[in-house]
RNA sequence: GUGCCCUUAGCUCAGUUGGUUAGAGCAUCUGACUUUUAAUCAGAGGGUCCUGAGUUCGAAUCUCAGAGGGCACACCA
């Protein structure tokens, strides 16, 4: 036995939906909607007595009589409509609005309204209602935030969980959320029309990849039927960016998802987006200015200011940035200089630094912890953090003045990396040998073991044009463009684990022993009900109250005597 | 993975030392009101106190276990 739990205000919605078809009025109509104007034009461009049409949730009702103000959420914000009860029934049947507009409409529906722009008593923009249309009925009654006269949001749906299960309602009810999503998607939008006019190519390139390279992450596995064989999910796309340049492209450029079987914070989900560029015959020099000039642009036209402040800090995204290299960073923060130190001495001054280490760790390992620890968070404002190395970067060139780097940056903003790029190794030998070094590192233990991609290679032998690459993480550089601490805040839909749904109640063991009892009898005295149902006492109670709750028991007191009926 | 915190009505939140029938505002329902604006006024209904077990005469409250979530740390080139 099971029963479907709606609330209160579910069931009577239900019922308001009937009793509007018995009123010959389709809740869930199929026509289009002539719509023709938005709420936030209707706003910004005043104009007494201009003929609207406008469509969007119903999210309040104040009637007074016969006259009402409601307002109405648009795709473009809200706009406050004037319903006259006299002008919307021009007859004797005042059903339309004492009936349907009243009582059958419910706050979230969906309706249609023609009228006219004016300006109430008070000064507020609105449309006066002179006819509506239900367009679709709302079953569920949503959360209502309210602003009151000092600007204080009462109400608020901020609970983190469920607003990220239910990123709609989140969506509806708060206007900042939407801002945050229309800017990322502006952030994107921004970025592929500055490579477009430089005529870089977008393109695509494969998700499920019988080899994940191009990074050190653990994978996500799957398994093709037919060719009966394992693929991953990508970890990064610039082994298959690079085959392109091979291939005689200038430039191309990919907004890829990317995964990767990890842990999960307030920075990391299991899929993020990646945009990586690689452009033919420049180097890391170059990119750099590019990708200065590519950051001040999107702020300017996501943000409409290079001014941009993230959480305590105002930050300034015109460029030039700032360049710096490891080795001086470091300097200047542990001042200590890793210029042509042995691993021994590295490994000291980790340790000096309060940094643990392990026998496993290089030079390039020990150096970048030095860094991670002590001087990446000091970077708030942009800094290009150049030349880093060897062993950190397999797939970058080294650095033409000294072999122990590479020709490899980091872009820091808050204190945090951003994008990262190399003069991207095209040796084919070097290459190979780099892998064949991350083979023997990852075999000391390194679950995160990279393949040599062979046909990779082959590429490299056919020959790639110098080349420079950038990879920038869409997601981070989003929260810094809208101020957010959360990468959950800028996803639509983060990864979480999958709710439990109460839709059913199903009676359980001991309910059950007693519903069957009971209904045997039809009627008995609690006391020899609660015997025969042998069960302790806190079973008891909790079982008898449930089925009282299902409606399928009843209690009553007859004198003395406690009597328990079955309902059904 | 570890630590701390949270889970009570559709939403936001109170809930005392364990004690009557678990409260408030908004939302809902009934009624009044023709330019209001967190509209107002009068009345009513609404609960798996996250789940389970335990302690107790009695548990939203105490104990244990579990679920989900948040934050911090760790991990992550």
């Amino acid at each position: 036995m099971s029963f479907i739990e709606l609330s209160d205000q579910e069931i009577q919605r239900r019922e308001t939906l009937n009793k509007l078809r018995d009123l010959g009025i389709e809740p869930f109509p199929a026509a289009l909607y002539p719509v023709t104007d938005y709420s936030s034009d209707i706003k910004a461009q005043f104009e007494e007595g201009k003929q609207v049409c406008l469509a969007g949730r119903l999210m309040s009702q104040r009637v007074m009589g016969k006259a009402s103000f409601a307002e109405i959420l648009d795709s473009k914000g809200r706009i406050q409509v004037y319903f006259n009860r006299d002008e919307i029934c021009p007859g004797e049947d005042k059903t339309l609005y004492n009936e349907v507009f009243k009582k059958l409409l419910d706050l979230g529906d969906f309706i249609g309204i023609k009228g006219e722009v004016f300006k109430t008593q008070v000064g507020e923009t609105s449309v006066h209602v002179k006819e509506f249309t239900l367009l679709s009925k709302s079953l569920k009654p949503l959360p209502l935030p309210k602003t009151d006269a000092e600007g204080k949001v009462h109400d608020a749906f901020t609970d983190p969980e469920m607003r990220y299960r239910q990123r709609y309602v989140d969506l509806v009810v708060n206007a900042h959320v939407k801002e945050t999503f229309v800017k990322r998607s502006k952030t994107m939008q921004s970025m592929r029309n500055f490579f477009n006019a430089q005529g870089y190519l977008e393109v695509e390139t494969p998700i499920l990849q019988p080899i994940p390279g191009g990074a050190a992450a653990r994978p996500f596995i799957t398994h093709h039927n037919a060719l009966d064989m394992p693929l991953y999910l990508r970890i990064a796309n610039e082994l298959y960016l690079k085959r392109l340049i091979v291939g005689g492209f200038d430039g191309v450029y990919e907004f890829a998802k990317d995964f990767r079987n990890e842990g999960m914070d307030r920075t990391h989900n299991p899929e993020f987006t990646v945009m990586e560029i690689y452009v033919a015959y420049k180097d890391y020099h170059w990119m750099m200015d590019f990708t200065e000039k590519m950051i001040e642009t999107v702020a300017m036209e996501v943000c409409g200011t290079t001014e941009i402040q993230v959480g305590a800090n105002k930050i300034s995204l015109k460029a030039p940035f700032k360049r710096v290299t490891m080795r001086d960073a470091i300097l200047e923060f542990t001042g200590f200089d890793i210029h042509g130190k042995s691993e021994d001495e590295l490994r000291a001054a980790c340790q000096a630094n309060g940094i643990e280490t392990d026998p496993s760790m290089g030079k390039g390992k020990l150096i970048d912890e030095l860094f991670g620890e002590k001087c990446e968070g000091n970077y708030i404002q942009p800094t290009f953090i150049t030349d880093y190395p060897l062993e950190m970067s397999p797939l970058c060139k080294r650095h033409r003045e000294n072999p122990e780097l590479t020709e490899r940056f980091e872009l820091m903003i808050n204190g945090k990396e951003v994008a990262n790029a190399y003069s991207e190794l095209n040796d084919p030998i070097d290459q190979r040998e780099r892998f064949e070094e991350q083979m023997k590192l990852s075999e000391k233990g390194d679950d995160e073991a990279m393949f040599i991609d062979q046909d990779f290679l082959r590429a490299l032998e056919y020959g790639m044009p110098p080349t420079s690459g950038m990879g920038i993480g869409i997601d981070r550089l989003v929260m810094l463009l809208t101020n957010n601490a959360s990468i959950q805040e800028v996803l639509f839909f983060p990864q979480m684990r999958p709710e439990v749904m109460q839709t059913k109640v199903d009676l359980n063991e001991n309910e059950q022993t007693i519903y069957d009892l009971l209904k045997k009898e039809q009627k008995m005295e609690l006391l020899v009900l609660k015997e025969q149902a042998n069960l302790s006492n806190k079973q008891w109670d909790v079982s008898i109250k449930n089925l009282t709750k299902l409606g399928l028991a009843k209690v009553s007191k007859e004198g003395e005597l406690l009597l328990v009926e079955c309902l059904k």
